[in-house]
Formats: C-alpha cells, structure tokens, sequence
DNA sequence: CGCGCATACATTTTT
DNA sequence: TGTATGCGCG
C-alpha cells in the first residue's frame, strides 16, 4: 500500500495526502502549513494520489490564488502521477480542467449556467479600473458628484461596494468599520449601488465581484444548486486563508457535509484583508461542519537555515490568535539574517546592488535573489541604480502590461465587438475617433442600448463632419470583427493596421507602442477565441513589467522585484527587504486598527520566510520628501520597524553600510563600481 | 461640442 | 514621475 510516490514525504504530509483514501467516509480536511513546509508539494501529492486511486480528474475542483500556481500545481500533479501510471498520466491530468482562481472558475460556471439565470453568456468583465469607470458614469447621472462637501472618488465609492459584496456585510457594518469618513453618505451611496447594479445589467457585464456574488446566488436555487455540486467529488482550495466570506459560502455550498473538501492555507501568511479576506474563514473551518474537520499540521520547514527561521517566529510570535506551531528545520547551517542601516535611499540601492553582484560572484544566480517591498513605488531608486549598472531584472506587482493605454484600447475594442452594449468598452473606443467626443459617444451609445441590432446603429450613424471621413473605415472594421471573419487570433491583424494612424497622431512612441501591440497578439494565439481571451486577461493579467531594455529571454538571468504580496508561495536563496522601517512596514496609511498593524506583521513574516539562505533587512534613516520643489532636500527619520523590537535583535545582525570609517567619503560615491566592468568583459565573449 | 493647454495633485497591497 | 481636472479658444 504504501505507494513510491509518497516515499518522500513526511508523516504529517503523508497523512494529509492520504486523508480520506485509505480511511474513507472521513469529514473536511484542514491543513495548517507553515512557510516553507512544503504545502504546494502536499497539495499536488493529495491530487496526484487521488487520482492515481481512480478519482475522476474532471470531478476534481482545484482553486488556487492565482493562474500561475494553477499552472505549477497542474505541472507537479503531473510529475507525480507519471510515477504511478507512466504514459497515461498526461492524459489523466489533461484532464484535470476544473483547476483556476475561485473568480476564473465562477466566470466558466456561469457561462454554462446563464441561460438559466436569465443572464446573457456573451457578457464580457469589467477589471478593476473599467468597474471604476462605470461607477463614475453612475455617480454622475445621479448628479453626485455636483454635491456641496465632497462625496466620495469612484474608486473609493467602488471599494465600499466590493467590501460589502465580498464580507457580505450590510452597508451600515462597511462605513463604520472600513469607510467612517463616508458614513454621512449612507443613503446617497445606498442609491448609487442601486443603479450600479442596475447599470452593470443593462449593459450586460460582471465585474470581479459579481462573478463571486452570481456564483453564491446560484448555489442558493436548489435545483441549480444540486447539479453545480454534483459535478465535483472533490474540492480542494489552496491559500485558504486569503479567501473572503462570500467565497466561503460558496464552498461550504458545495460541500454541505464538508466530505471531500480539502482546504490548505496559513493564518500566520493572512494578507489580503484589504480585499475582504478574512482569517475567520480558516480559524472556523473547523467548526463550520456538522461532522467536525480533520487538521493536519506541517510543521517541519524545508526553505530557510535555522537563524532565517529563528528570526521570523520571533516577529510572528506576537500575532493574538492563531493554530499553535512552531516551525523548525534541519537546515543548521548560515548566519544571521542581516539587519543593515544605511543612510537613505540612494544608500539602499546601493547596498543592494554590491550585495547582489558579490553573491553572483559567489555563484548565486540572479534569478535565485530577490528585493522584496511594501508598495510598488518603493523600487524606483532601486530600479534607477539596477539600469545605470545594466544589471537586468523583472518586476511583478504594480502597473501592468495591460494598463497601458494603447493596450486598452485594442481590448476595448474587442470587447465592444464581444458585447456591444458594453458601454465604458464603447466609451473608450469611440473617443479614439478625432471629432467624437463625450456628447457624441454618449448619443450613440444611447442608440445601442435601445436597439434590437446594436452594431447596426453604427453603420448608420451620421457622425459629426470632422469624424465622417474616419467614419466608413470604423463601422467596417466592427462589422468584419461581429461577424468573426477574420478568425482568431487574425483579426488582431486587421485592428492593428486600423488603430496605426491615430496611435501615431496621439503619441510620439507609436512604434514602441506598436511592437506592445504586437506582442499582445502574441499572447492572443495562446487563447481558443476572443472570448477565452478576453475572460482570461482581465481574470488574470500577465503579472510581470521588466525594465525598458523589454523583457529579458527566458534562458537570460535577470533579478526579482516584487511586491510583497506577489511573492507569495515563492522563494530565492538571497533576499532584500526594502524601506523596513514604520510608515513603510507597518504603512501609514491605513487608519491603524490594531487588526490592520496584524496584518501589517504578516506581511514582514511572508518577507522574510521566502529566503532560503541570505536574509537582508534594509533600514534607510531618512527618506527625501517628495511633494517638494526641484532641488529641495526636506527630508524626514524614519525608525526601524515596530516588529523588530530591541529584544529580538539579537537575533539578527546589525550593521551599518557604509562602514562608519568611510562615511566621510561615501558622500562622494564612485559612480561604476570596478565588478561592473568585469562583468562587462565577460559579457563580450558570451 | 471638441480639444489643447495649464495646473494641481496624489501616490498600498490585487482577483 | 505621470495623470485627472479645469478653462478658454476655435
């Protein structure tokens, strides 16, 4: 029984992989796994091994927080099983279909459900950015934005929304525990929502919430209800405990009794709060079920040396509630985590660099080293010193490829021709046209609702006379794109050629712009149809922005910058954190409830337990005010973070960089440093 | 009604 | 550093 391809597994890992099989009948499944405890390893043993036990691959609903670890976890599910069951293995995970994102899996759901919801399945998605837009339009029709005192931005109007669609919370709970400078707006914002909604379905789009909220009202008709939970024996949700309420309605819909659930997750890496998430989701798993859950916990990390470890148990051990563990591991050898103090910025960015180079030296590939950070923007002088010493890398987290304008606009376009009642798609479009502007995209958009054929109100519109020459060559190019005769991903061709000359009339870069483009039509090959296209790119954009140089060759060796948050379930054997001081980590932003400067902690923890031998926790003294006229050199102190008290450093290494003795000179900092040019012959010859 | 220019301004994290 | 808003002209 005990089979080869659990050999190396460890008994708590074992018995989470083997729950249920071998002892059938069992309750839900929850497994608390530490950092570095091998959790996506477990994850896809436990899928691996069920079917290899005969489960059914296309009964298997698989979430994961992203498409990326959906990839990964398919990719080891595979391996795993190839073991076992040799050439048939492929095809057994092929058809492991139902694995994604709880939003991925909720858009397919209700493709295939709509016409039973009286829900057109021709509906495109609104992202983050057109969701606001929306609200906008709304919020302007209902003459809010005219008050006297200031109501609420889209944006934040449209956060209040989301978090009381995802905490399923009553609006009351939402302003006065997330929102309170709005809760003078209750009634106003109340009838906002209202007609948000009613707009979002006119217009026949769902925007990321409703892709949760649709799903959770589905799994409450019964009928609908009993044929969604049939198609899946099992259901499996990794990172649990960024999951939010609704998103835990809908599982336990699923899984009344709770058998065949497995959920993964760790409280202690809970960061995602500002989204709904809530660590109640996993603290109450376990009661959530007539029959209660099993928990297995991995304790045993295999990433990080015994000093990195020791260090970031310390910062977490004050964390008030959570499962009891204490992570531990053979890994004996290394020093201490560093705690550096330099003098700013700049001084930052140059540490880090030196740092790097020397560990390449060493034989550390850049690839294995990573700079962590809290916001996006904390990067830019590190960014600057990184292409100064052609030093190339890949940043993840913060503007994205497809925020771009140009981008935007080609997708627009295809969404508009997807679903021509899309009205912020139409908006974007239309205004591309010189001689359209609101008043004119507002009448025609007008039109399209109202018609029986949307599309055919365009051909027929007589345009104002600065646009009626473009006008012939736009309705074509929609009316080729309805009817689809360019197939896909060709018809990408067409819009191109179509969008060249107003790219070029509007931005000096077009050629730039157009290579963008062209990579884009790139990506779209990879998609069945423009709709998979479409669903897919907004569910999960493509997450990483490299430097100006373009995007480094897969095979070439670059560095990691990522946010925090996107370097969840990864890790490198040398990493930086940057700016770890207060009003960075924890951020002053927020309002400072304590339950926010929790999280804020959980996100140093997640920081430090990614590194696997080399830890660097960065200090600048003083940061240079921004907001400032040219030349000014206001600046302001900045202390190390709350969450590494006196009392724990000794567990790490302190230091100051440069060396005091030099501090004099480092004013005065050489501009290349000699390794540079090393690097540089050796370059010549590779 | 469309568009270009100037100015203020505001900057977490993301499916 | 770029991006939303306001204003005056054609």
């Amino acid at each position: 029984m005990s089979a080869p391809h659990l050999a190396r597994l460890n008994d708590d890992q074992r018995r989470a992989v083997e729950f249920g099989i071998t002892a059938p009948g069992d309750g839900p499944l929850l497994v608390i796994a530490g950092a570095g405890s091998g959790k996506t390893n477990t994850l896809a043993h436990r899928v691996a091994h069920l079917i290899v036990n005969g489960a059914d691959p296309r009964r298997i609903l698989l979430m994961t927080f992203s498409r990326r670890a959906a990839g990964e976890m398919a990719r080891r599910v595979e391996r795993i099983a190839a073991n076992v069951l040799g050439d048939k293995a492929a095809a057994m995970t092929d058809a492991l279909a139902w694995s994604g994102t709880f939003h991925g899996i909720g858009a397919r759901l209700l493709r295939d459900y709509a016409p039973s919801i009286g829900l057109d399945p021709a509906f495109t998605i609104h992202d983050r950015e057109d969701s606001a837009d929306l609200m906008n339009l709304v919020r302007h029709d209902l003459a809010l934005s005219a008050k006297s005192s200031r109501f609420p931005a889209k944006g934040t109007c449209l956060a209040i929304y989301s978090r009381i669609v995802n905490a399923t919370m009553p609006i009351e709970e939402a302003l006065r525990d997330v929102f309170p400078w709005c809760a003078m707006w209750k009634d106003e914002l109340t009838a906002l929502f209202a007609a948000y909604v009613e707009t979002k379905q006119a217009q026949n789009v769902l925007d990321y919430d409703d892709l949760l909220l649709y799903w959770a009202a589905l799994m409450g008709e019964a009928e609908i209800a009993a044929d969604l939970a049939g198609r899946f024996d099992h259901v499996l949700v990794d990172e649990y405990q960024d999951t939010n309420r609704l998103q835990a309605s809908i599982l336990i819909a699923l899984k009344p009794e709770g058998a065949g659930l497995t959920v993964v997750g760790d409280d202690a890496q809970a960061i995602y709060s500002f989204r709904a998430a809530t660590v109640r989701n996993i603290l109450d798993f376990p009661q959530s079920f007539t029959r209660p859950a099993t928990l297995v916990t991995l304790e045993r990390n295999y990433r990080s040396t015994a000093p990195i470890l020791a260090a970031s148990n310390a910062v977490i051990a004050r964390a008030s509630e959570r499962f009891a563990k204490t992570l531990w591991t053979e890994r004996q050898s290394g020093g201490r985590p560093r705690l550096v103090t330099v003098r700013d910025e700049a001084g930052q960015a140059l540490y880090i660099v030196d740092a790097i180079l020397e560990a390449r030296e060493r034989g550390v590939p850049l690839k294995e080293q990573s700079v962590l950070f809290r916001a996006s923007h904390h990067s830019g002088p590190l960014e600057v010193e990184l292409t100064r010493r052609n030093i190339p890398f890949v940043k993840f987290g913060g503007l994205k490829f497809l925020d771009a304008a140009h981008v935007k606009d080609v997708l627009a376009l295809l969404r508009l021709a997807e679903n021509p009642r899309d009205r912020v798609a139409g908006f974007r479009v239309l205004m591309l046209l010189p001689g359209i502007g609101p008043a004119t995209a507002g009448r025609l958009l007008g039109a399209m609702a109202s018609a029986a054929d949307p599309l055919a109100e365009i051909a027929a519109f007589t345009p104002p006379a600065r646009a009626a020459e473009d006008w012939p060559g736009f309705a074509a190019l929609l009316g080729a794109m309805r009817t689809r005769a360019a197939g896909w991903p060709g018809e990408l061709e067409g819009i191109r050629a179509w969008y060249q000359p107003y790219l070029e009339q509007v931005h000096e870069d077009a050629a730039v712009r157009m290579a963008d483009l062209a990579q884009l039509e790139q990506i779209a090959a990879g998609y069945a149809s423009r709709e998979r296209f479409l669903t897919e790119l907004t569910l999960d954009p493509p997450a990483a922005v490299s430097d100006e140089s373009g995007v480094p060759y897969k095979d070439e060796d670059y560095l990691i910058l990522s946010t925090i948050h996107s370097a969840k379930g990864q890790e490198w054997r040398q990493v930086f954190v940057l700016n770890v001081v207060d009003g960075c980590i924890p951020s002053d932003l927020g309002t400072g409830t304590s339950s926010e400067i929790e999280e804020e902690r959980r996100l140093l923890y997640v920081a430090m337990t990614r590194a696997k031998d080399d830890l660097h926790l960065v200090v600048p003294q003083r940061f240079y005010v921004t907001q400032q006229g040219r030349g000014g050199d206001r600046h302001l102190y900045a202390s190390r973070t709350r969450f590494i008290p006196e009392a724990i450093t000794g567990l790490f290494e302190t230091t100051t960089w440069p060396r005091m003795a030099s501090a004099g000179a480092s004013a005065a900092t050489p501009p290349v440093a000699p390794v540079d040019l090393k690097a540089r012959m050796r370059g010549m010859w590779r």
